[in-house]
DNA sequence: TTGGCCGGGTTATCGCTAAG
DNA sequence: CTTAGCGATAACCCGGCCAA
C-alpha cells in the first residue's frame, strides 16, 4: 500500500484521496455497503452532474485502493465514462489562445512598479517560454540566464517531468527586447532582497503559489478585457510558433512536451503551418488572417543627447557604453566601510550645543608637540544659490573621537561662531587640513602636496593615501549633506578623512580592507529635478556642466533600479536610451542628467 | 513495420469562494 | 495582495490496437 502510494505523485495521491472519501460518504448515507456495486451506482449517479474525466479519475482513485475489480463492474465503468465521452464531443469548446498582440497589449500596461514590472514579466515569460502555472511558480533567478540573445529557461521539474530531470527552452531575448528589459528590471528590483525564486510574494521572498499565478495572469488578461487562463499562453505561443513556421517537432522541443500528441492538442489548423506563405495571404486577407509577427520596436527620439555623447566620445576614445560605464561608475554611491574605523567614537551631531559640549573635551594642548594636533574637514553642499558649510570633521587623536558636526542648519551667525570657536582651539598652527580651508587659513596648516612631476597641480588626498599604502573612497564627496541622518557610508566617509590625516603625518595604521556596504543602505535624497526630459535636458545643454553642476547635487536621486546593479551586468543595460519603456521620464531624466555630467566634466 | 488513435491512468490547471 | 481549498476538468503519458 505504502509502496503503491509512493509511486505517485503527491498531488494525485491528494486527489485520488478526496475521491475515494466523497465516494465512501454518499455510499454510506445511503446505507449501502461500500463495495463495487455501489461503486458502479455512485458513477451513473455522479455522471448525470459531471464529465467523463471526472468519472475516470474516480474509477482510477477507486481501482488504486482496491486491487481487484471485477471484468463486468469494469466493462459497466468503461460504458459510463464512453458515453459520457461521445456526448461531449458536441459540447466541448474550443481551448482559448492569447497570442502575440494580447502579449504586446500587456507590455504597453507597464507602469514603473514592482507588482506592474512582476506581473508583466510573469505573462511574458510563461507565454516565451511557456510554461506552466506550477513552472512559473518554481522558477529560479539560476534557472535563466542570457547568453548571446537567447534567454535559457531551465524548468527543473515539470508535470511531464516526475523524476525531476530538467529541461531548457531557448527564448529569443535580444538586448532591448521587451523580454530582455523585463527581466533585468525585475531583476535589479530583487536584487536588495536577493530571493531565490523570480516571481515571488512581494511582501515576503516566498515563491508565488501556483493558484497564485494563474489569479494574477488571469487578472491581467481582465484588466485589458481578454477572457483567458495563464495555460492560454502556452497555447498561445504553440499556435504563434507554428504560424512562424517552425516545425512539429521544433515546438514540441520548445514546450517541453515528450510526445507529439501531448503537444497536438494544443495546435489548431494554421495555414502558414500547411505550407502557404502569410505574404501572398496577406494581400486577400482582411480580419481572420493570422497575426502579423513582424513588429518595430518603439524608438526614442534621442536628438539631444546621443549626439552630445557621440562628440565626447570622439573626444575620450572610448565606446559609447564604455562612456555609459564610466559614467554610472562614477555616478553610482558605493558604500564603503572602514573596520579599522571601529577603534573611533564616530560622534555625528546636528545639535550646536553637543557639538561645542564635544568639542570643548577635545583636549586643550598646553604642552606643545606632546599631543597630535586637531585634524579637520569640511563637507558643503550645493545649492541654487551657492555652497554652503554643511559639515566640519574633527579627529581628536587623543580621546579618538571623530566629532561629525553638523552645521547644514546652522544660521550664517551660528556658523562663524563654530569658525571662531574651531580656530581658537589649539595654538601655535596646530589644526591641520588637506586643501586650502579659508575658514581656516589663518590657523591651519595645509599637508596637501604637489602632485609628481606636475607642480601645477596639487594632490588628491585618495592619492596621498595610496601614496601611504591606503585606499580610501571619494564616492560620498558629493553626496547630501543636509540630509536627516547621514547615511553610514557617508559616517565612514567623513571620519576616514580626517582619520587619513592622521595616518599621513605619523604614518599610524589603517586597515586598508574596504567593505562593500549593503546597498539598502541607499535611498533617495533630493528630488529637485524636472521630470519633463526634453526641456530639462535642452535647457541646461545650453548652459555648460559647471552651471548645472552647481545647481543639481549629483546625488540628487539615483533610479532605484540602477542602484544595485552590478557593473559587469551594467554594460548590457545601455540600450535604455533607445527603450522608452525602460525608463520613467523621470528616471530618464536623472539618468541623462548623470551621463551628461560626467560627459562634460572635467573632474574626470 | 509503422504511425495514428484510443483507452486508461496520472497530474496538473481552472474558476470560484473565503479567509489570512 | 495572496493563499488555500474545493469541485470539475484539462493536459499529459504510455501502451496497445489496428489499418495500411
Amino acid at each position: 500500500m505504502t509502496a503503491l502510494s509512493s509511486a505517485k505523485a503527491a498531488s494525485t495521491m491528494k486527489a485520488y484521496g478526496q475521491e475515494n472519501e466523497q465516494r465512501r460518504r454518499w455510499i454510506l448515507e445511503r446505507g449501502l455497503p461500500l463495495n463495487e456495486v455501489s461503486t458502479v451506482m455512485y458513477l451513473a449517479w455522479k455522471s448525470e452532474s459531471v464529465g467523463s474525466g471526472s468519472l475516470a479519475k474516480i474509477s482510477a482513485a477507486y481501482k488504486m485502493v482496491n486491487n481487484e475489480v471485477s471484468i463486468p463492474g469494469a466493462q459497466c465503468v468503461a460504458e459510463l465514462i464512453n458515453s459520457k465521452k461521445r456526448a461531449e464531443a458536441t459540447t466541448r469548446k474550443q481551448p482559448v489562445c492569447i497570442n502575440e498582440p494580447v502579449i504586446v497589449k500587456i507590455m504597453s500596461t507597464l507602469e514603473d512598479d514592482a507588482k506592474s514590472e512582476r506581473d508583466v514579466l510573469l505573462v511574458h515569460l510563461s507565454y516565451s517560454a511557456l510554461l506552466r502555472a506550477s513552472e512559473a511558480s518554481n522558477l529560479q533567478w539560476k534557472d535563466v540566464r542570457v547568453k548571446n540573445g537567447l534567454l535559457e529557461v531551465f524548468v527543473a521539474e515539470a508535470k511531464n517531468d516526475q523524476l525531476g530531470k530538467g529541461r531548457t527552452t531557448f527564448v529569443q531575448c535580444k538586448a532591448g527586447s521587451d523580454l530582455d528589459l523585463l527581466l533585468k528590471r525585475w531583476k535589479v528590483r530583487c536584487s536588495l532582497k536577493n530571493p531565490d525564486f523570480i516571481f515571488h510574494n512581494l511582501h515576503n521572498q516566498k515563491p508565488l503559489s501556483p493558484s497564485s499565478i494563474s489569479s494574477i495572469v488571469k487578472a491581467k488578461f481582465d484588466a485589458i478585457g481578454v477572457q483567458g487562463s495563464h495555460h492560454a499562453l502556452r497555447k498561445g505561443r504553440a499556435n504563434d510558433l507554428q504560424a512562424e513556421g517552425f516545425s512539429l517537432d521544433e515546438i514540441q522541443r520548445t514546450g517541453r512536451w515528450r510526445s507529439p500528441a501531448g503537444m497536438s492538442t494544443y495546435l489548431r489548423d494554421n495555414p502558414r503551418a500547411q505550407g502557404i506563405r502569410v505574404e501572398e495571404m496577406e494581400s486577400e486577407e482582411e480580419e481572420e488572417g493570422p497575426p502579423s509577427l513582424t513588429r518595430e520596436a518603439p524608438i526614442y527620439k534621442d536628438d539631444i543627447l546621443i549626439p552630445h555623447l557621440r562628440k565626447c566620445q570622439k573626444r575620450k576614445k572610448c565606446s559609447l557604453e564604455g562612456l555609459i560605464l564610466a559614467a554610472l561608475r562614477h555616478i553610482l554611491l558605493q558604500g564603503i566601510y572602514y573596520p579599522s574605523l571601529e577603534q573611533y567614537d564616530i560622534v555625528p551631531t546636528r545639535s550646536l550645543l553637543q557639538g561645542y559640549e564635544i568639542f570643548g573635551r577635545f583636549v586643550e594642548d598646553d604642552r606643545e608637540n606632546i599631543y597630535p594636533p586637531l585634524f579637520v574637514d569640511t563637507e558643503s553642499s550645493t545649492t541654487p544659490r551657492g555652497s554652503k558649510l554643511a559639515l566640519v570633521s574633527h579627529f581628536d587623536v587623543h580621546s579618538g573621537i571623530v566629532l561629525l558636526w553638523r552645521v547644514h542648519k546652522a544660521s550664517q551667525e551660528e556658523v562663524d561662531d563654530v569658525i571662531w570657536a574651531i580656530n581658537q582651539k589649539r595654538r601655535e598652527e596646530r589644526i591641520v587640513v588637506f586643501g586650502s580651508e579659508p575658514l581656516f587659513k589663518i590657523r591651519a596648516t595645509d599637508i596637501q602636496g604637489d602632485r609628481p612631476r606636475r607642480p601645477n597641480e596639487k594632490m588628491a588626498l585618495k592619492d596621498a593615501a595610496a601614496a601611504i599604502g591606503r585606499n580610501i573612497s571619494k564616492n560620498e564627496t558629493l553626496s547630501d549633506w543636509t540630509a536627516d541622518e547621514l547615511r553610514r557610508a557617508q559616517q565612514h566617509y567623513a571620519a576616514m578623512d580626517v582619520v587619513i590625516l592622521n595616518h599621513s603625518t605619523e604614518n599610524g595604521s589603517v586597515s586598508t580592507s574596504i567593505d562593500i556596504y549593503s546597498t539598502a543602505d541607499f535611498r533617495p535624497l533630493y528630488c529637485r529635478l524636472q521630470t519633463t526630459t526634453p526641456n530639462f535636458l535642452q535647457h541646461h545643454l545650453q548652459k555648460r556642466s559647471q552651471q548645472v553642476f552647481s545647481i543639481y547635487p549629483i546625488d540628487c536621486i539615483l533610479p532605484l533600479f540602477l542602484l544595485p546593479l552590478p557593473f559587469s551586468t551594467m554594460s548590457s543595460n545601455f540600450f535604455f536610451f533607445s527603450h522608452p519603456l525602460s525608463l520613467s521620464p523621470y528616471q530618464w531624466s536623472m539618468f541623462a542628467f548623470s551621463l551628461l555630467l560626467f560627459s562634460s566634466s572635467p573632474l574626470l
